[in-house]
DNA sequence: GTCTATATTTGGATAGAC
DNA sequence: GTCTATCCAAATATAGAC
C-alpha cells in the first residue's frame, strides 16, 4: 500500500527528516520514522542498512542542492568587478534561506543540520566537511579579496562566526517570538536580511 | 565505597554534564552516567526521581551562577556613566566566558546548553526562560540606551543573533581547528574577543 | 543511602514467507 | 520490495535487602 506519490525511500527521507529535527537522532525511533512515512518498519534496513546510513542520506540529500545553489550565487559574484560585501554574504546565505523556506520540509532540514554541530560526533563532521569544505574555502578566497584589511586568520574568526549565526537564525533557535500575524516564511526572510546588515558590519570591523 | 571528594549527588551531576553534553539527552543513558560517575545505577532515581529532573539539575546549577555574574556585571556598567557598548557586551559575554572555562565541567556545560537550543522541547524551554528572561530584560534595556538609533523590534533581532553567535562560540561548533600548540582556555578567550568585537560593530550598524 | 536483582519497555536489526 | 514475526541488546524504573 502506498499513501502518497512519492517512493518509499522518498517518505522515510522525509519523516526522518522531521523526526530527527524534533527529536533528535538519538531520540527518534525506527519505529517512529517508519510509522511517520507509513511503511513497513523493516523498510529502512531494506534501503538503507542502518540508522546511521539514513542519516547520512538525510543530509546528502539538501546538501547537494545547498552547495550548488551556493557556488552558482558565489561565481556570479566573482564575476561582478563592482560586487559588494553584501552580495557575496547574499550569496551564502540566501541559499540557505531559501532551502529553509522549501515547502517539504527544508525548514527541518535546517535544524536538522544545527543539531548536526552540536553533535560533536567526528563521523558526521568529516562527512559535513567533505560536503562544504571544498564551496566554505571559496567564499574565504572571495571575502579576502573583499577584505583586505584582515589577516587570514581573523577572517576565519569573523565567517566562523557568521556561519554561527546563520545556522542559529534559520535553524529557529532564538529567542524572538515569531509574532502571530506573521508567516515561517516571513519570518526567516526577516532573520536573513537582518543578518546580511549585521555581518557586513561585522566584517567590516577594523 | 567513594572514589572522590564530592558526594554522589555532585558526581552524578558532573557526570551527567559531561556525558550530555557528548552524546545528547537521548543518547547519553544513566547506565553510562552512574558508571562514570561511578555510583550505583538506582543512585540517579533516589536522588533526583527520574532522568528528566536530572537533565533540569543539571542546568539549574550552572544557571544559577551565570545569571549572578552576568547580573553583577551589568550593574557595575549601569553605575558608569562613560561605559561603552563594548563593556555592556562583555558584562554579557565574559561571564559565560568564564564558566566556559570553569575547571569542573564548565565547557561541557556550554556544549549542553547549545544542545539545549537545538531541542525545541517547550519544558526545557520554558524552564530556560525564567531563568534566563529576568537578566536578558534588563541586558535589553541598557542597550536599548546605547542604541538610541535602532527601535525595540531591530534591537531583538540584532540581540538575538548575537546571543546565536555566542552559544555558537562556546559550544566550539565552529569548523576553526584549535592550533595544536594553544590550549582550549586560550581558544575560547580569543573566540570572546572576536566575539566582542564582531557584536559591537554588527550593533552599531545603521 | 546504597546495593542487587529484576520488572517492563523500547530500540535496532534480521529471517523468511510472500 | 514489502510484510510478519522475532531475536537480542539496551534502556528506564522500581522493589526490597542491607
Amino acid at each position: 500500500m502506498n499513501a502518497s506519490q512519492f517512493s518509499t525511500k522518498q517518505r522515510i527521507l522525509g519523516a526522518a527528516e522531521v523526526l530527527f529535527a524534533r527529536y533528535g537522532f538519538a531520540g527518534a525511533s525506527l519505529r517512529q520514522v517508519t510509522a511517520a512515512a507509513n511503511v513497513n518498519l523493516a523498510a529502512v534496513n531494506y534501503h538503507f542498512g542502518s540508522k546511521e546510513n539514513l542519516i547520512e542520506e538525510v543530509f546528502r540529500r539538501r546538501l547537494d542542492d545547498l552547495n550548488a545553489r551556493r557556488q552558482a550565487a558565489l561565481s556570479k559574484v566573482e564575476k561582478r568587478a563592482d560586487a559588494t560585501l553584501e552580495d557575496a554574504l547574499d550569496a551564502f546565505i540566501r541559499p540557505a534561506l531559501q532551502l529553509s523556506l522549501d515547502r517539504s520540509g527544508g525548514g527541518a532540514f535546517m535544524r536538522v543540520l544545527a543539531r548536526a554541530y552540536a553533535e560533536h560526533d567526528d563521523r558526521l563532521r568529516r562527512f559535513l566537511s567533505d560536503n562544504y569544505g571544498h564551496v566554505l574555502r571559496e567564499f574565504v578566497v572571495v571575502f579576502h579579496h573583499m577584505l583586505p584589511h584582515l589577516d587570514k586568520e581573523e577572517l576565519y574568526w569573523r565567517l566562523d562566526i557568521v556561519a554561527g549565526a546563520l545556522t542559529y537564525a534559520m535553524a529557529d533557535f532564538g529567542v524572538i517570538k515569531r509574532k502571530s500575524g506573521i508567516s515561517e516564511q516571513s519570518h526567516r526572510e526577516r532573520a536573513a536580511e537582518h543578518l546580511v546588515r549585521f555581518a557586513a558590519a561585522g566584517l567590516r570591523a577594523p
